[in-house]
DNA sequence: CAGTGAGCGAGCTTCCGCTTGACTT
């Protein structure tokens, strides 16, 4: 018998702490937050705030494993983070399990070591009850936020939808990012580069001018004063530049370089980052600390010592510039830096490999540059000609690891040598060309850089910020889509044997791929908070109140008081908002009348999407026309939406035309645009519109759609109709009576399985899923 | 996948932060 309890939060850390501490210590996990507010009337605001805490359904289980647990041992260590959560979890066992304080001791350690260990064991406290209800001012906060707002969005705009703290935040970011690109005007303007040659006659050297120049014309009299000017070598700097590695990995820092390097999207980097964590690759993966403990500071120098050489190691302690960090953990690093490859799936290989070689390169040196600049004058002008180029002397942390950018027009590195030169040397002009370049519009969010900005800000945590961001999409605010960009023409003029040619180029401008985009519902929704609630949704309200949360964990605030100051004032906004009678719907436009039937023409949300609606009702008269809805399509907006566009969608259904006798009609539906012949949908693809796809192209959707269905039969089996192998999304699979089931991976050619081999895999599918189901009863 | 939509009506939706499973046609 144990005469320990040790409780964590993370089942991984606690196998790690049982093997640690040996056999007198039992380590358990709580797996999070045991305890939560109640779903219905969690915040009792008539009594002073008093929370109103249950034990969730799926946490049952374990607090009652805990609890029977803590009654058989003589000493329960509570063990978990050592910030406001963790506080808050401790405290809620305490007050779960029954803890009495003469058999509880509250440890902390920020590093999973024995040292660390060994050290808490030593050192307990008790629970810092300041800090706990720091904590449950931000829970209660939060709840008051989301529980009263989210209803008013669901009278005023749509069911269902949400609004809250760290949310609506980010859902205003993305808004004001597209209106910020929709109003942005891109300025032109000529940059200028020439080619030069040195005396030598063969050397060439690039190089542009150190000013842009505003019009076609300034550029053109501009090169024609060139034609006989002189070129000369003014002079040459070189000075030295140093560049330092990046700190280690956060979630956040993580998250981003994943999505640059890797290509994975934040919720995938979790995934995959979770599993390494399980299977004792890496630290814990939701932190925002770039701390590293001292054990890997040691094993990171002996690395770097051993591969690279002394000169690449450099000591360096790195300390977090986030607003509201709390560092309960370390940063994200390998367990064992030393171990260059793992075993695993290409995408955990990959992964860590990343946070490994970033892990090392922040104990590394830096690299040393040489930047050269070469300026060239030119006869009668004050102007210059610039070449600049940047030698490696040293490439110190480079040589693992370059952090990538999010700029992708970030001008390419001009890591090229330049020639060696000497002062007013002549030069040869080879060519010189002015092309017309545009100020470059605000970039659109990815997830990766959202995550960023949202750290900036303090809003949201390590653990919450993939959440986020799939809330958002789920709720519609935002969507992950593409933009076309628009063609753009740019004029080129070449200086060349004294002659100056025009040419006109064309680009395309402004396309984007896999950006976040505010959704009509996003924008109308954020419009209307901000409008009622700017304080909620101000870009410091998380900062702001983040210094009350602290001022409480210093017991010098009572948390009711403060979360009394915040209601006082918000409450009524709610009330008052509440009871606003419109006329009209939140966020509807009025787009003008409709010349045929002289009925006004609105756009606005409807139940399930964004709607034109034609005419209004007339309460009074029961027998009058009702008011038609049309839904928009899909790249249409409420916010630019013509009358004119908005009236040609009551053209919807629309006869396309008539094949094999029967006729084509195309619609908008709950998935977007399509076709429908003979009782069968067919999706119509982005290129083409249901307003104006015409007839052969709607008969080859229809053809192609055959073919793709006859290609989905792999082989059927005569003997057993309600058999057949498909080719599906993730490959062959089999499907009987309407159930599927997985061809196991040891098969190599599923065409030539026999209905005999088929029906044994369905038997033993069906077998696995008894076993599954028998137990989970006993679950 | 499926094509809906103005008001008598029942009750539902929702927050943020801490954790990992149970799912994979």
């Amino acid at each position: 018998m144990q005469k320990n309890l040790v409780i964590v939060e993370s089942p991984a850390k606690a196998k790690t702490i049982e093997k640690i501490l040996g056999k007198d210590f039992k380590v358990m996990s709580s797996y999070g937050h045991i305890r939560d507010l109640k779903q219905k009337d969690g915040v009792d605001i008539h009594h002073n705030y008093a929370p109103q805490y249950i034990v969730p359904e799926d946490k049952k289980k374990i607090v009652a494993a805990l609890k029977a647990e803590a009654r058989k041992v003589e000493m329960v260590w509570l063990a978990s983070d050592e910030d406001r959560e963790g506080e808050a979890i401790s405290w809620h066992l305490a007050e779960v399990l029954e803890l009495t304080p003469e058999k509880t001791k509250r440890i902390v350690f920020h590093e999973i070591t024995k040292n660390a260990i060994l050290r808490a064991i030593e050192t307990p406290r008790d629970i810092d009850l300041h800090l706990v209800d720091a904590q449950q001012a931000r829970r209660v906060l939060d709840r008051i936020v989301g529980f009263e707002l989210s209803p008013i969005l669901w009278k005023k705009v749509k069911p269902a939808l949400s609004a809250g703290r760290v949310q609506s935040v980010a859902v205003r970011l993305i808004v004001e990012r597209e209106r910020e690109i929709s109003h942005f005007l891109s300025e032109a303007s000529f940059r200028i580069v020439a080619d030069f040659l040195l005396p030598d006659g063969t050397t060439l050297l690039k190089t542009e001018l150190n000013k842009r120049l505003k019009t076609k014309e300034d550029a053109y009299d501009f090169l024609d004063s060139c034609k006989d000017a002189a070129f000369k070598i003014d002079e040459t700097v070189t000075k030295p530049v140093k560049k330092s590695p990046p700190a280690p990995f956060t979630t956040s820092t993580l998250q981003q370089e994943a999505a640059r390097k890797l290509g994975y999207s934040v919720s995938q980097t979790m995934a995959v980052a979770q599993r390494l964590y399980e299977s004792g690759r890496i630290t814990y993966m939701r932190t925002d600390s770039v701390n590293l403990s001292d054990l890997a500071l040691g094993s990171a120098k002996e690395t770097i010592l051993n591969v690279y050489g002394e000169p690449y190691y450099k000591f360096r302690k790195y300390s977090t510039k986030t607003k509201g960090a709390q560092e309960a953990h370390e940063a994200i690093r390998p367990t064992y830096i030393a171990d260059e490859e793992i075993s695993g799936t290409i995408q955990e290989k990959k992964l860590y490999d990343l946070i490994r070689k970033r892990t090392l390169a922040s104990q590394m040196a830096e690299a040393e540059m040489e930047r050269t600049t070469i300026s060239i004058s030119i006869s009668q002008q004050t102007e210059k000609f610039v070449a600049t180029g940047e030698v490696i002397v040293f490439d110190g942390f480079l040589q693992l690891y370059t952090e990538s950018s999010d700029d992708e027009n970030e001008k390419e590195q001009d890591n090229r040598l330049l020639p060696p030169v000497r002062p007013d040397e002549p030069l040869t002009l080879k060519e010189m060309v002015a092309t017309e370049r545009f100020t470059q519009r605000p970039p659109r969010y990815t997830e990766a850089s959202l995550v960023r900005r949202l750290e900036e800000l303090g809003v949201g945590r390590p653990s919450t910020y993939a959440p986020t961001i799939q809330t958002i999409q789920n709720r519609e605010y935002v969507l992950k889509g593409d933009k076309e960009g628009v063609e753009r023409h740019y004029r080129i003029l070449v200086l060349n044997r004294l002659k100056i040619t025009e040419k006109e180029k064309k680009e395309i401008a402004g396309a984007d791929r896999n950006k976040l985009i505010p959704t009509d519902i996003g924008i109308v929704v954020n419009d209307f908070l901000m409008e009622y609630f700017p304080h909620v949704l101000d870009y410091n309200f998380t900062a702001s109140v983040e210094k009350e949360f602290d001022i409480i964990a210093e017991g010098e605030m009572n948390w009711t008081d403060v979360i009394d100051r915040f209601y006082t004032v918000f409450h009524p906004i709610v009330e008052k908002t509440s009871a606003i009678k419109t006329e009209h719907k939140i966020g509807e436009r009025e787009l003008g009348v409709d010349p045929k039937t002289g009925r006004s023409v609105f756009v606005k949300i409807g139940r399930f999407s964004p709607v034109v609606q034609l005419g209004v009702i007339n309460p009074d008269d029961k027998n009058a026309s009702k008011p038609q809805f049309a839904p928009l399509l899909k790249e249409q907006s409420i916010e630019t939406i013509t009358l004119e566009e908005a009236l040609r969608l009551f053209d919807l259904p629309r006869t396309v035309g008539t094949y094999e006798e029967k006729t084509i009609e195309a619609a908008t539906g709950r998935f977007g645009p399509f076709i429908r012949h003979d009782g069968k949908y067919i999706s119509i693809p982005k290129q083409m519109e249901p307003l104006t796809i015409s007839l052969e192209e709607a008969i080859e959707l229809i053809i192609a759609k055959r073919r793709k269905e006859a290609e989905r039969s792999l082989k059927k089996f005569g003997e057993a109709p309600e058999v057949e192998l498909l080719n599906g999304r993730f490959g062959p699979y089999i499907t009987c009576q309407g159930k599927n089931y997985k061809i196991p991976s040891t098969v190599k050619d599923p065409k030539a399985l026999t209905l005999e081999e088929v029906m044994q895999i369905i038997a033993s599918a069906g077998e696995k899923a008894q076993t599954k189901k028998r137990t989970s009863q006993k679950k």
